[in-house]
RNA sequence: GGGCGUAUAGCUCAGUUGGGAGAGCGCCAGCUCGACAAGCUGGAGGUCACUGGUUCGAGCCCAGUUACGCCCACCA
């Protein structure tokens, strides 16, 4: 090592993420070590594509956690030597980036509309190059080993043109189709969103009870509903078929209060005849159920409430209201004619928009719909089969049942920012023409007097093209041919309808392939009081802060130690435990290497400590990478602190010390080298301070995040070494446990005498002990040991101690005896628990004896 | 209405096929031990939500109860 290295390690007594993180990060972009050729097949190399972060958004916990597990297992697989990529990108997020411009605009005192559909676009492609990458450049805080000369951006030319494609093609096969019907309308953005959009929240309206005149007769009938306005829609009273209260009303007509207009009385099952008084008004324009049954019973279609959430022209008086307005003002005047007739609270469930928080208005609109039952077909196959496997098994059936009841998708928005659909429409000749590239004649007549299609497409629709249309589909490309179907998915729960199932649909319809081998569903981190992480809660932790605070790495384990199958709340304890790990690390780095003689690195199995460290060193790279390997990061993470800690920290450099000073060769040797596969193993995780660390490591030959993963060697496991040692730390602690009962001081050393084989050597020193026999009469035994008299020693204290541990023993011998006394235990239990069992009664009578 | 999940130490969470309850943090006590005070050593602390059952034996299996959380769903 260079004297200023030498010097430079010397000095930093800690590790300082902040000095290295973008130093560190810059190397590795300099080498290029995460933008992979495209050689190679899908089956060799490994390839993930990034769950591509909205433009509007900042990095959130959520994006960290899932890129702390992409990165981890792409790092590994990089290392292990294969072409790897990590294709990164952001998506439009059509809503969201309008609900941020109309804010922007608001503020300006304008709408999208007085600034019209061009500029308003312009307007949003400045905003995008301007904020839409600051996400990307969050990720490298991260330390996130993604392929940045290969950002995608779902807007980008070549991915208009998959979006195209998938588009006429599902036209084609007639899945998509325009209709007329009941959607979800979103008054805030002002535009239908899909079902998987809208929240259902629990609220407390009034139910309102209005008579309804029979016509021609003196009867009424009263209707519930918790929305009068909507009543000016009205088109039919329904009651239940087998309902004989009012069997004699059914094909009669009663009138509508305030309109006027005759109603029919319908029967229909899906009334229920114990709800409330048993009849149904039936408003097809703005119910859903209530759509259905129009449908069924060819009612007319009504609609009173507009696009902006006000009711129109068809509401008479009530006319340029808001709904709410209207719904007090209709209840007033039901009030002023004497036809309401109850009015009580009720709670019950109502849609919300998802994207504005705005109360959703059913209404019927014309609108392009994909019909996705037959999509869903193959993609219900594929992970019934498990050639998509989703873990943890509970979300394949979630994805399943969802999947088989899947109903058609509504895919166009009332939006400009977003891939506007290829439909074209003549006004010549009225044909619909639905093209990849923008005609410039009406196929039909010739015409010219060609418009297209206002609306854009759901910005889902063009996240379901992802895995393949980042890879250059629909041309054959080297990147697609190379890197496509990619090797896993990680993702919170939250998208795997809206995303997960229609990449898988998209995918094998497209491709004719699955799009990823492997999805595993991550948990959520809630925030420190379990409440939902959430800007607008101010519940959210931003991982930026944390990064300052703590480094990279620290809140890279922290998080995945924190995850696991179930939701857990943000633990400040585990990124500090992060950060403890990497600091841990960096000094016992500092202490291997600033000693450690000139010899290559090598395992020398020269002594029995020396054997002990690499069988558990061995047996950790085994155990680690199998749960990397199965996602389970959360033990992975934990078990490497447990071995650095546990294993090479408090043991075996307290161990070998000595050795280490002398400057051993065998020694040095060997912690050269398990120094070089813990920081390998460690580099998926832990990537800075690992490479760092690494900087300063003799035998670097390179950056550690192309160095090759460690491999188990079993060969090195050594059952033997590790039950000699153990037994050496146990009694080390037995020892130091009894000082510090009895108050011995600290630096006192204590003579004893040993009966039978001798300890390893480092327990003495290690608890502080001289086993030579120097001293009069033994007055205390642990274990084998024969603590003599000494000036150290307060007899009073040793007299407590032993009292202490005969009751201890009593207690233990008295559960084993009634335990084996147990016909049944001995009978039926196997036998060797049985006999663990009878070892252990015989030790703790043994002790006892030698107790006195 | 249907489905899923969770209740374990003061806190946040682990607990493989049923065989003496674990970690991290916090707490208490003691340590300037030639890497690290972001350190080291030791310790205290639990009726595993509740009730029943199966079993020689249950945190774990079965039935039920309670509480909390999430998802899906067209009862006004």
């Amino acid at each position: 090592m260079h004297a200023a290295k030498r010097q430079q390690l010397e000095q930093s007594t800690r590790y300082e993420p902040r000095e290295v993180e973008a130093r560190v990060f810059d190397e590795w972009m300099e080498g290029g070590y995460f933008h992979p050729e495209p050689t190679g097949t899908p089956g060799e190399n490994f390839s993930v594509s990034i769950p591509p972060p909205n433009v509007t958004g900042a990095l959130h916990m959520g994006h960290a956690l899932n890129g702390s597990m992409q990165d981890a297992l792409v790092r590994m697989n990089r290392m292990r030597g294969r072409n790897t990529l990590w294709l990164l990108g952001t998506d439009h997020a059509s809503i969201a980036v309008h609900a941020v411009l109309e804010r922007e605009l608001r503020a300006e005192g304008v709408s999208r509309h007085d600034l019209g559909r061009e500029r308003f676009m312009e307007r949003a492609w400045a905003w995008k190059e301007e904020y839409g990458s600051q996400i990307v450049e969050q990720l490298k805080r991260l330390g996130a080993s993604c392929d940045y000369e290969r950002e995608r951006f779902t807007l980008d030319p070549s991915y208009v043109r998959a979006v195209h494609k998938v588009f006429k093609h599902l036209y084609d096969k007639g899945y998509i189709y325009r209709d007329n019907y009941m959607v979800n309308w979103d008054p805030g953005s002002r535009s239908v969103i899909s079902d998987l959009e809208v929240e259902n929240r629990e609220v407390t309206d009034s139910l309102f009870s209005i008579d309804y005149p029979v016509e021609g007769i003196d009867r009424v009938l009263t209707v519930a509903t918790v929305r009068p306005e909507t009543m000016l829609a009205d088109t039919a009273v329904a009651v239940n078929p087998a309902d004989e209260r009012y069997a004699d009303l059914v094909g009669k007509f009663c009138t509508l209060p305030l309109v006027g207009r005759r109603l029919p009385i319908i029967a229909d099952d899906h009334v229920d005849p114990e709800f409330g008084t048993g009849a149904l008004k039936i408003t097809p324009g703005h119910d859903v159920n209530d759509f259905e049954i129009g449908r069924r019973h060819g009612l007319e279609e009504i609609s009173v409430i507009g696009p902006d959430g006000r009711l129109n022209e068809q509401a008479g008086e009530f006319e340029g209201m808001s709904v709410a307005e209207a719904r007090r003002a209709v209840a007033a005047r039901l009030r002023e004619e004497g036809l309401l007739r109850d009015e009580q609270p009720y709670t019950h469930a109502v849609p919300f928009s998802h994207r504005s928080g705005e109360r959703i208005e059913p209404l019927i609109s014309l609108q392009w719909f994909c019909r996705m039952d037959e999509l869903a077909k193959p993609a219900i196959e594929v992970v019934e089969r498990d050639e998509v496997r989703i873990e943890p098994e509970q979300w394949k059936r979630v994805y399943l049942e969802w999947m088989r009841n899947i109903r058609p998708w509504c895919v166009s928005r009332q939006l400009w920012w977003g891939h506007r659909i290829p439909v074209w429409y003549c006004g010549d000749c009225e044909e619909t023409i639905v093209v990849e590239e923008e005609p410039e004649r009406c196929p039909a007549c010739e015409g010219t007097a060609l418009r297209q299609e206002e609306d854009v497409l759901d910005t889902w629709f063009s996240s379901a093209l992802w895995p393949f249309a980042t890879l250059g589909w629909p041309d054959e490309t080297p990147d697609l041919r190379a890197f496509y179907p990619t090797s896993f998915l990680t993702t919170a729960r939250d998208i795997l309808f809206l995303w997960v199932a229609r990449m898988v649909m998209m995918g094998i319809e497209f491709t004719g392939e699955i799009p990823f081998q492997d999805v595993y569903v991550h948990s959520v981190i809630q925030a420190r009081d379990g409440r939902r992480m959430s800007k607008s809660l101010g519940t959210g932790i931003d991982p930026l802060e944390e990064i300052d605070a703590r480094g990279a790495d620290a809140l890279r384990f922290g998080l995945l130690a924190m995850s696991s199958t179930q939701d857990v709340r943000y633990s400040d304890a585990k990124v500090e435990q992060g950060s403890d790990l990497a600091n841990k690390l960096w000094n016992a780095g500092r202490l291997i290497l600033l000693n450690a003689a000139e010899v290559e690195p090598a395992p020398r199995a020269a002594r029995i400590e020396d054997r002990w460290l690499l069988s558990r060193l061995e047996k950790t790279i085994a155990s680690v990478t199998e749960k990397l390997e199965a996602f389970d990061f959360a033990h992975a993470v934990q078990e490497c602190y447990g071995f650095v800690y546990g294993e090479l920290c408090d043991w075996y450099l307290e161990i070998v010390k000595p050795r280490l000073y002398e400057g051993e060769e065998d020694v040095s040797a060997t912690l050269l080298y398990a120094l070089e596969r813990v920081l390998a193993l460690l580099h998926p995780t832990m990537p800075f301070v690992t490479e760092e660390i690494w900087s300063f490591h003799p035998a670097r030959d390179g950056h550690l995040a192309v160095h090759a993963f460690p491999v188990a060697d079993e060969a090195r496991f050594d059952e033997e070494a590790e039950a000699e040692i153990a037994e050496g730390i146990a009694l080390t602690r037995r020892l130091r446990a009894w000082r510090d009962l009895v108050g011995v001081p600290a630096k006192a050393v204590l003579p004893a005498v040993i009966d039978g084989m001798a300890p390893a050597e480092f327990v003495a020193r290690l608890s502080r002990f001289a086993f030579d026999g120097v001293g009069s009469e033994p007055v205390a035994s642990v274990g084998p040991v024969r603590v003599l008299a000494s000036a150290e020693l307060d007899a009073e204290a040793v007299g407590e101690r032993l009292a202490k541990r005969r009751e201890e023993l009593g207690a233990e011998i008295q559960r084993a005896e009634r335990k084996l006394a147990n016909e049944g235990f001995v009978a039926k239990a196997p036998p060797i628990v049985v006999e663990e069992e009878r070892g252990k009664l015989e030790r703790y009578r043994a002790e006892l004896a030698e107790l006195g």
